[in-house]
DNA sequence: GCTTGGAATGTTAGCGCAATCAATTTGTAT
DNA sequence: ATACAAATTGATTGCGCTAACATTCCAAGC
């Protein structure tokens, strides 16, 4: 009853209450209290109730860090996107988000950006957390960030691109086949002298690189590439299509995000372009403004809805496995064109 | 050089190599390669180096969940936002960890919608991981979520609004001044019959109050209101539009959105109304599309940025001092009216 | 030489919890 | 009642690290 004199706490104790202090007032035992709250199908229905109102009393609030130093099992899951300012990848977190949290697991969110050593430094940490997931952008990794994901030896769905190689598992779509499927879309308008505006990033690059490559296949198509700068913007769109159109003539320019289409319609629409018919406009992923503008935005739809409640199952069912082992299934999820006003 | 035989492994370890693993290399102390790791002034450049060489060797990644119990810090920082899918909840998160990742906290993001029950909810399994600082939309929290705040002691900055009465740290701004100041100026622009669209959250409930106490203050202006669930939409923007054209005859909508206010231009623009002269529309946030739109959207601008970026200021001075103590210091970073095209 | 003080390093003892195995209680069949 | 298994509870130990204190080292001063 009375604690006065009774409870030592050490000078490195933080001060609120803890396992055995709940423990004491429910008089149980300690490992009692931690079975009650975590696995309460084995203590009797008596001991969780009295449990239950010992927390209560105590206000005690459990130390996950300790439980996960203890057991091994942080119930953390890393995810790691370049960027949520991207509705795209934001779709992404919040679908993973919501498909990991009914299962007790939270989210280490990490941001990448577009290189290659920023995806390096954010992984040493992350790892240092000891995750017992991870969820991660790209699979195009350096030899540095492929060598500590196999040592660590956690479940890992790679998204948002495909390969053969996976390091573990893998929830995406081939950006190559994206470039491709465009620029036959735009081949059959008849479309041939292009314009293509792309972020500075490697599956960007490899979007227009697949686009390139069916044109060689077509045999025919001109192409002339700007690079901008992440993030994109509108800015980006209207500045780099105003350079492209002074310099070339040109049928159709295509980007390699909507909010880059939207700047290069607004410089469309500024040099009384008529579009599609004077000028086509492509996007890539179908933010939910592509359909707003005017006209509507002929795009590419990703469905990151999918891929981030795919990729959450996959890992879930990889987490619940007792024993770590790489499993090597791809999932492609594909993509679609979408065939607006801008086309 | 040879440890077979030599390393004892209980059968709980994780496997890995520990601090005392990369201490036998290095030929040194497991303390001496913690202070070499984490404060390395301490320790003689020579050491440094041997440590440093042991840890390449080892492979050794330090586990930071041990390294958190031991010292009651676990330098990760807690984001508790609406929903990632929203741009400006999206730049407040892209903001704060971009201030707080080169000062090597983490972020454990939560999601937690709009209703008070989440909030509890998660905000529960944040504490559990004894977070340095949290992050915190809003500041009506119920009577437990405040209750557990303050006994968790943790430096704290809430965001996205405005009270007398903060927990610790606020960076915001008035949504009932947002409203009345929407009022304001679309009375100026002789507008006098009012719909209002909005989201059923508190935050755009008390900015719909804001807005309704202005007209009450100008003695003059009639309002319809239809309030839609969360997250907002186009759709939502031009069902509740066509819905309150129908019934009433109006001079401008207001919406708690700007995807909303997309909506309702999309659904004048199919009635063939004149924008903003038959109808003026508003929507909220300025979100990258709004000044896309044709015509170029009216709308209120938030700078996420600005309160991610000082919401990680205030808390990375906080978390420097060596003790806690309740701060109560208030920014207002304000608003302000983007006049376009639609109003 | 010896002292002295600061820098560098080492030793000890937990942080709060759960795995593991031991002990006890309960229920059930004999 | 007794034996036995199953259900429930308890005691011990250690997860990997760092705070706190102890010790050693080394250069400078006398």
């Amino acid at each position: 009853m009375d604690d006065s004199g009774g409870t030592y706490r050490s000078s490195r104790s933080t001060g609120s209450a803890r396992l055995t202090d709940v423990a004491r007032v429910a008089g149980v035992a300690p490992m009692t209290v931690s079975r009650a709250l975590n696995r309460p199908e084995l203590v009797s229905e008596s001991t969780r109730l009295r449990v239950q109102q010992a927390v209560l009393e105590t206000g005690y609030v459990p130390n996950r860090v300790a439980g996960a130093l203890a057991s091994s099992r942080s119930r953390l899951v890393a995810l790691l996107v370049p960027t949520v300012a991207h509705s795209l990848f934001a779709e992404v977190v919040q679908t993973v988000m919501g498909a990991l949290s009914p299962q007790g697991y939270q989210v280490l969110l990490g941001l990448v950006g577009y290189t290659p050593e920023q995806e390096e430094t954010i992984l040493e940490t992350v790892l240092s957390r000891r995750p017992d997931g991870i969820v991660l952008t790209g699979c195009r990794h350096s030899p540095l960030t492929r060598q500590r994901l196999q040592s660590a030896q956690v479940p890992l769905v790679e998204i948002w691109d495909m390969t053969d190689d996976p390091l573990d598992m893998l929830v995406g779509f081939s950006h190559e086949s994206v470039g491709r499927a465009v620029a036959e879309h735009l081949l059959s308008r008849g479309c041939r002298r292009f314009g293509l505006i792309s972020a500075d990033d490697s599956r960007a690059r490899r979007r227009v690189a697949g686009f390139v490559s069916a044109l060689e296949r077509a045999g025919e198509g001109a192409y002339q590439l700007r690079e901008v700068g992440t993030p994109s913007s509108m800015p980006w769109g209207r500045e780099k299509s105003a350079e492209l159109l002074d310099q070339h003539s040109l049928d159709a320019i295509v980007c390699s995000s909507d909010i880059l289409a939207l700047g290069v319609l607004a410089e469309a629409q500024s040099r009384g372009l008529s579009v599609p018919e004077e000028l086509a406009i492509m996007g890539f992923g179908d933010s939910s403004y592509a359909a707003a503008s005017f006209p509507a935005l002929s795009t590419v739809r990703i469905d990151g809805a999918a891929i981030g409640l795919r990729a959450a199952e996959h890992l879930l069912q990889r987490m619940a496995q007792p024993t770590f082992q790489r499993a090597g299934q791809t999932l492609d999820i594909g993509f679609e064109i979408v065939d607006r006003d801008t086309t």
